[in-house]
RNA sequence: GGGGCCGUCGUUCAGCCUGGUUUAGGACGCCAGAUUGUCAAUCUGGAGGUCGCGGGUUCAAAUCCCGUCGGCCCCGCCA
């Protein structure tokens, strides 16, 4: 069999015979002459068949077609003056084949295999093992291996160890929908497949384990989208007798190290650190993209003194007013801004007021009338003549959170966005609780385990929205490449937060029992993070779909098309689980 | 649950708005022949499509209407 692999052959290989296993490319038929380019995993290889050379070899040659399998032996020659290939890195060589073993053949694939050229997706998924074969996928698949064994050797050198945890486990209240699997030897009972080893990784601290990671698969029965699938790959670990200043430093070595190695991408350090409350005040999201400014402005102080009825009645009724400045805005179109209008209002906002500066103090707008140009521009201090305003006025959560959409829906729409820059920021203070209207109960902004800041636990019983959370995220160009917490260790903490959610005591003893039990036989001081991994691949693979990282994904109905998963099963199956259908039409 | 875009030879795209001039066209691929230095080889010739599916309007439907299936994007959802 081999000798070398396809991308390997350099001149140093000149006059060695060698023998090379792999794929039919291209086939370029000259006559005499025939081309055939093999590729594996490695790269490309010319091969040459000539008469002069193997008279059999050459006859066996017009056979060859695409995909087909082949073992060439023969000698590694430098090309012929002039008919080297740059563009490839065995380019400088070819092999003069003797013989030629067609291992197997193959049909026409339905696409070629090559980077070029776009071909629908559902196609791909189909025959996913041909579109793995493109060089594009083979470097995601790759990308995503190295960015694995780089964590997995940093943490091992960190002393962590990798624990698994069960898949078949139990179903949680709280978060996402869970993926359920029945058990047969207990009818009517279902194991839920987990949304993330959070329980375990804890009881594992517990079981003084001290330092955990797993490359662990998570499970979320909910509704697709382009970063997301219903199976996804987390970098878990958890950290006894740590503080949260502890595993942001670690974290951020670990970050730094898979970034260099992986994609040679060096990340400033420490990383930028900044709370919650300043993030959504002055980007309106928490996981804010750095890469480009337009900043909200906050304009309290000139909305409180304006003519204009709609800022000032917002502010009345405990409402704020905030403004970005859109560069060069004025050039924007009347229909542009109005459309900008209705996006907003698709976000959540009532209206989009908006102010075009066009001149020393000028201003043009349908309220301008209302507004004072000096005390605005005081207001604004980036705003300059040529530039557009966008205001909205509303409660605090979606002014911000319209602002921030509308922030990024420019940035992109005006090409502010540096493509080049790696902006990492970690978000931290975030708030413990938040209250869901429709639940009528407050609901844990991270997850429930989550500890609150040692200053803030007063408030617990005062103020309950007021407490912070030892929480932090990871946020690299406006995504979230992970979150973590320190969690609370005291059985009491536990239950008092357990309280504050609406989980009665029967209900914290029948779902989280086990941890809460585990908590009082001496539970450290603990805390961890998980990243995302398929969207760490993303990021740093460039692709624009999670299901370009990941080997065999689903479609956005949860569906597999190259297996037909899932499907339906027999009878006897359902029955083994004493399981009756009742298909809702 | 909701909104949007898309579906035409193996692939990709045009044609659709404004129904007939289309025997549905181009490129890539495929097949055959030619070809001794190509590497997205080239040249010549050829095969290949019930226009996703069903129904309707019409003298006439790829084209207009309704429904349906599938793909993608977004909102909700994702502690």
């Amino acid at each position: 069999m081999r000798t070398h692999r396809c991308g390997e052959l350099s001149r140093r290989h000149v006059g060695q015979t060698v023998t090379l296993n792999g794929w039919v490319q291209r086939r370029r038929d000259h006559g005499n002459v025939i081309f055939i380019d093999v590729r594996d995993r490695q790269g490309l290889t010319q091969i040459v068949f000539n008469p002069e050379i193997s008279p059999a070899a050459h006859q066996q040659a017009h056979v060859l077609r695409g995909e087909f399998v082949v073992a060439v032996t023969g000698t590694v020659a430098l090309r012929p003056e002039g008919s080297a290939n740059p563009n490839l890195a065995t380019g400088e060589i070819e092999v003069l084949v003797k013989t030629v073993e067609i291992l197997n053949d193959a049909r026409t694939p339905p696409f070629l295999i090559e980077d070029e050229g776009e071909v629908t997706e559902a196609l791909r998924l189909k025959y996913r093992y041909l579109d793995l074969r493109r060089p594009k996928m083979q470097r995601l698949l790759r990308l995503r291996h190295e960015v694995m064994q780089q964590a997995r050797s940093f943490l091992n050198g960190q002393d962590f160890l990798e624990v698994e945890t069960p898949m078949l486990t139990k179903s949680t209240p709280e978060g996402a929908r869970d993926y359920l699997v029945p058990s047969r030897v207990n009818p009517g009972c279902f194991y839920a497949l987990p949304q993330s080893p959070q329980l375990f990784k804890q009881i594992l601290m517990v079981s003084g384990i001290d330092r955990y990671y797993q490359i662990a698969r998570c499970f979320r029965d909910e509704d697709l989208r382009n970063d997301r699938q219903p199976e996804f790959t987390q970098i878990d670990l958890e950290l006894s007798f740590i503080d949260r200043e502890q595993v942001m430093v670690l974290m951020e070595q670990m970050i730094r190290l898979v970034f260099q190695t992986t994609a040679g991408v060096e990340l400033p350090a420490p990383f930028p650190r900044m709370a919650y409350a300043e993030a959504m005040g002055r980007y309106g999201s928490d996981k804010p993209d750095l890469r480009f400014g337009m900043p909200l402005h906050d304009l309290q102080d000139f909305a409180s003194k304006t003519e204009f009825k709609v800022f000032r009645e917002t502010l009345a009724k405990g409402g704020i007013v905030k403004a970005i400045v859109v560069k060069g805005g004025v050039e924007i179109s009347r229909s542009r801004i109005d459309a900008l209008g209705e996006t907003a209002k698709g976000f959540g906002a009532k209206g989009l007021a908006w102010v075009k500066i066009v001149g020393a103090g000028q201003l043009e707008s349908v309220i301008a009338k209302f507004l004072d140009a000096r005390s605005l521009l005081a207001a604004v201090p980036d705003a300059q003549t040529g530039d557009l305003l966008l205001f909205v006025a509303d409660k605090p959560k979606v002014v911000y959170d319209v602002l921030g959409r509308l922030r990024l829906l420019l940035a992109e729409e005006r090409n502010l966005i540096d493509q080049k820059a790696w902006r990492p920021l970690w978000v931290v203070d975030f708030p413990m609780l938040e209250y869901d209207e429709a639940l009528k109960r407050y609901v844990a902004i991270h997850h429930p385990f989550t500890a609150p800041l040692d200053e803030d636990l007063p408030l617990l019983e005062t103020d309950p929205l007021k407490v912070r959370a030892k929480a932090y995220d990871l946020v690299m160009n406006g995504s979230e490449l992970g979150g973590g917490s320190i969690r609370i260790h005291r059985r009491e903490v536990q239950s008092q937060v357990f309280d504050l959610l609406g989980i009665g005591k029967e209900e914290a003893a029948s779902k989280f029992g086990f941890l809460l039990e585990a908590l009082e036989y001496g539970a450290p001081p603990h805390g961890g993070i998980a990243f995302g991994l398929d969207r760490l691949i993303m990021l740093l693979g460039g692709a624009d779909s999670i299901r370009d990282v990941i080997a065999f994904p689903k479609t956005q109905r949860a569906q597999c098309p190259m297996t037909d998963a899932p499907s339906h099963v027999g009878p006897e199956q359902l029955k083994d689980l004493s399981i009756k259908l009742d298909l809702i039409e």
